[in-house]
RNA sequence: GGGCGUUUAGCUCAGCCUGGUUAGAGCGCUUCCCUUACAAGGAAGAAGUCGGCGGUUCGAAUCCGUCAACGCCCA
């Protein structure tokens, strides 16, 4: 083996070698239950980014160790066609070109992303693999495959037949980059300061006006009333009358609507039903026409009079210079307001009347959260839950018809000659009522409408396939909480839906990645860190293992290269472990499982009452998906007590034939079974170190580790406190390390061994002399529960130094004294608190007096 | 306006669900040590009134209430 550990040679051998074993099927475990996660797909134009590398580490942390408890275990790779994000790719490089996807036409331009998908989409697939992801690549689905679009229309026609999908003109948030229509939850809210400006529109009878307010002037173009509150008696004279619209010359109503906020601005407010939700309410309770005065284009429309072709926002300030000049624009305060944004072109959405096709989501919404209320599945941590109701009981339609060439077209067919419309699973070619041609549905849906089906869609449905069979539901879903609502909620829908069951049974949220100061990575402030550059640096099993320490449940996570570094400091101390022990092993291999030794002492006996505990509580943590407890719990394990205790002590053991067969069968299975528990974590390094150690078949199909309890003595944990003590010591009294002394050795409770008297040579370089105490004065005194060391101070010690330290002590002992007697003289206590406990205090108010009782008879020998 | 989260060592964070150890980790800091597994290391140490106030309890970082600051989501 190699003295120091390089991440880069290694983790270039195994994956392949990993994929050529077929490990990553589930069929290496034919007769294992099966246990499937559904990857959530990343977009075809995406590349690893550090949520993508969260995300997959913690699947794999859950689906290697699966595998290992022989489950069988399938993790379903894949990718959605990302709609929107795809087209602009392809658009753009046609546009370098000077083309646009108009001029290809629409057949051509789809090849065309067909074409860009094969050559250059799905870089993320391979990201993947380099970080050790073990995903049954043949099983790989991508949204627009056959099988899944089959999926897609079967939904969209069915939910059509029982009228929840249904074809309206709604206002929808129209984005005019992306020139389609977008759902309401790809619409972020930011808070802005307009400006509210007062207009007085004159009645048409002459007899005054009516002042309205508003922030955005421009729309105005479009009033087609104005509307009042039925109780405002500011008002209560005019309602019914008519007045004349400034610019267009057009005569409109003044009605009386409850939903008028009678606080609002003046309390009388212009009605444009073709761009605003609220006044389209308005205007159909009260049959006000609808003008669509902004186009696709965010340019003014031909309604607009003299303003058409002009863009929205600088018609605005036209508008507004045009009425003042007609003397009717009256104050104009600052006003805070919500303004909607596109959030992938981050555009000014704009409101807009237009005819799209709807998801009636409240029908599927109830049975999906009964699937949570009724424990059918439920998030962790927990508390996501009501984030998830309280979105859901407050469900409004889904627009799903985005104006796009890329994805699903929508399975709808609208005939030339009569008003019918077919919504069919195959294509369409005559009317079915009157036999006339028909032109097909010419948009496109939502990519989050296939991301929905995806966990049975990949697995086969709408066929009855085995694969569906046997691995739906899937368990486990991973994903982070900021899609909650555009996919976990969807999928509850869908799935219970369509397969009558849940889709999965523990939905495990996860934070965001952040950077070390908390900030959010995003590209425009250039702090995103490229977990493929960390790779490069550290490796990919430390860039694993520092997201899975600090993966706390369901909180984002502010990432420090420091802890990756720390991370691959860590792969190296492991090595080097391994390495220690195979050189004692001296080539022997360690059996893949099994082979703990029969009847264990000493420090066999307590690593291996350890190892016993700790994959217990490891198991229990990651059952319930601890992954930062668990991790922390294997990592101090490893470094703090097999490594820094067991193996050095092992060295003393090893030397003595007696015993050193005993220690290096205990040495191998329980670097075997560490290498077995990390594995899922970091799993290119164990690989790697299970073949210098086991030399024979594959980790990652290797069994679980269960370790059979174990009776240990307690003895090490004094002798751990002794050993400190007189390092302690040596620090405190500044004796060099390489400066050998003699320490008498008194031991006070039996151990039944002797061992340690040789462990003073290697751990604290002391020779000892056990026995009794030495009987003249002028000696320091250390002790441990059980030990007592003494150490003749001549030559050695200065009589001040010890003073002071054995002052310390007493105040320290002293502290923790009067802590416990307080407790145990409290009457309540000992009456209330349980047993146990009691006693606990109980033992530790004797141990504390005892060694105050030393401490102070030092002090007074010093004299 | 409604909901959720956060506040613990110089820095970045665990621990709180399920109350009881001398409150932990990484990084940083101080001192010593190149002891043939590892200097990407070892040993020892300093460093925290657990955001404020109030309550429940024998006992509160942990449970409840309240206030403050910061952040996120929804409207």
């Amino acid at each position: 083996m190699q003295s120091t550990y390089d991440p880069k040679a290694i983790e270039s051998r195994w994956y392949q070698r990993w994929e050529d074993a077929e490990a990553f099927r589930p069929e290496v475990n034919p007769d294992g239950e099966p246990f499937t996660i559904a990857i959530p797909p990343p977009n075809v134009t995406g590349v690893l980014h550090m949520g993508h590398a969260l995300d997959g580490s913690l699947q794999d942390a859950i689906i290697r160790r699966k595998r290992m408890q022989g489950y069988a275990a399938l993790w379903v790779p894949g990718m959605d066609h990302a709609g929107i994000a795809t087209q602009n790719v392809v658009e753009r490089d046609l546009k370098s070109e000077g083309l646009t996807r108009h001029d290809l036409g629409r057949q051509a331009f789809e090849e065309q992303v067909w074409a860009w998908k094969h050559a250059r989409g799905g870089q993320i697939v391979h990201q993947l693999r380099t970080m050790g992801f073990s995903c049954d690549w043949t099983r790989e689905r991508f949204t627009l495959d056959e099988g899944l679009s089959v999926a897609v229309r079967e939904v969209f026609v069915s939910l059509y037949e029982e009228g929840l999908i249904y074809r309206g003109l709604r206002i929808i948030n129209w984005c005019p980059v992306c020139a389609t229509a977008i759902s309401d939850i790809e619409v972020e809210h930011e808070d802005e300061i307009g400006t509210l400006t007062e207009f007085t529109y004159p009645l048409e009878d002459g007899t005054g006006g009516i002042t309205v307010a508003t922030t955005r002037p421009e729309t105005m173009l479009g009033d087609t009333g104005i509307a009042v509150h039925p109780d405002d008696e500011r008002y209560s004279g005019l309602v019914g009358k008519m007045v004349r619209l400034p610019l267009m010359d057009r005569l409109i109503p003044i009605v009386a609507d409850t939903g008028v906020d009678r606080e609002f601005g003046t309390g009388a407010v212009k009605v444009t039903p073709a761009h605003d939700p609220l006044d389209y309410e308005i205007g159909q309770r009260h049959g006000l026409d609808s003008v669509i005065v902004i186009g696709t284009d965010a340019r003014i429309t031909e309604a607009g009079g003299q303003f058409a072709g002009m863009d929205r926002f600088e018609a605005r300030v036209a508008v507004l210079d045009a009425l003042s000049k007609l003397g009717v624009v009256g104050a104009a305060e600052e006003h805070h307001h919500s303004v909607g944004h596109c959030s992938r072109s981050g555009d000014v959405i704009e409101p807009l009347l237009s005819t799209q096709w709807f998801v009636k989501t409240q029908p599927l919404a109830e049975p999906a959260i009964e699937l949570i209320k009724g424990g059918d599945a439920q998030f962790s941590p927990k508390r996501w839950e009501n984030n998830y109701f309280r979105w859901m009981e407050d469900i409004r339609d889904w627009c799903i018809s985005r104006q796009l060439w890329w994805g699903h077209r929508i399975p709808a067919w609208y005939c030339d000659d009569c008003d019918e419309i077919i919504v069919a699973r195959t294509d369409v070619e005559k009317c079915t009522a009157c036999g006339g041609s028909v032109t097909a549905d010419e948009d496109v849906l939502d990519t989050w409408f296939s991301s929905a089906l995806w966990p049975f869609s990949t697995l086969g449905w709408p066929d009855k396939t085995a694969d569906f069979d046997r691995y739906y539901p899937t368990n486990v879903l991973v994903t982070g909480h900021d899609i909650i609502f555009f996919w976990v909620a969807r999928m509850l829908m869908m799935g219970v839906k369509f397969t009558g069951q849940t889709p999965f049974t523990d939905v495990v949220i996860h934070g965001l990645v952040r950077t070390e100061d908390g900030a959010k990575m995003s590209k425009s402030s250039g702090n995103v860190i490229d977990p493929l550059d960390l790779v490069e640096k550290y490796g990919a099993d430390a860039v694993r293992l520092s997201l899975l320490q600090a993966a706390a449940p369901g909180h984002d996570i502010p990432l420090d290269e420091a802890w990756v570094e720390a991370a691959r400091r860590f792969g190296n101390k492991l090595w080097n472990g391994v390495r220690f022990v195979t050189l004692q092993l001296d080539g022997a291999a360690v059996p893949a499982t099994g082979g703990y030794p029969e009847a264990p002492v000493g420090i066999d006996a307590w690593i291996l009452d350890r190892l016993h505990q700790v994959v217990r509580e490891y198991d229990d943590l990651l059952d319930r998906y601890r992954f930062s407890d668990a991790v922390g719990l294997v990592y101090t394990f490893v470094w703090s007590e097999v490594f820094d205790w067991y193996l050095e002590l092992s060295k003393a053991t090893l030397r003595d034939p007696g015993r050193a067969a005993a220690t290096k069968q205990t040495l191998g299975v329980v670097i075997r079974d560490v290498l077995k528990m990390f594995h899922p974590i970091i799993p290119f390094v164990t690989e790697e170190l299970w073949s210098e150690v086991v030399q024979d078949g594959l980790l990652a199909l290797a069994e679980w580790p269960t370790p059979p309890a174990v009776t240990a003595d307690t003895f090490i944990a004094p002798f751990q406190e002794l050993v400190s003590g007189i390092r302690r010591f040596r620090s405190e009294h500044s004796i060099s390390p390489r400066q050998r002394f003699v320490a008498h050795l008194v031991q006070t409770d039996a151990c039944g061994d002797d061992w340690w008297i040789e462990q003073f040579d290697a751990l604290v370089n002391t020779e000892v002399i056990a026995g009794a105490p030495p009987t003249t004065v002028g000696y320091s005194h250390i002790s441990a529960p059980g030990f007592d060391v003494y150490i003749s101070m001549e030559g050695l010690i200065d009589t001040e130094t010890e003073r002071l330290r054995i002052g310390k002590a007493i105040s320290d002992a002293e502290g923790l004294r009067s802590r416990t007697a307080g407790k145990l003289d409290n009457p309540n206590f000992r009456g209330k608190a349980p047993a146990d406990v009691v006693a606990k205090e109980e033992a530790k108010l004797i141990e504390y007096e005892q060694l105050l009782g030393k401490l102070t008879q030092q002090l007074a020998q010093l004299g």
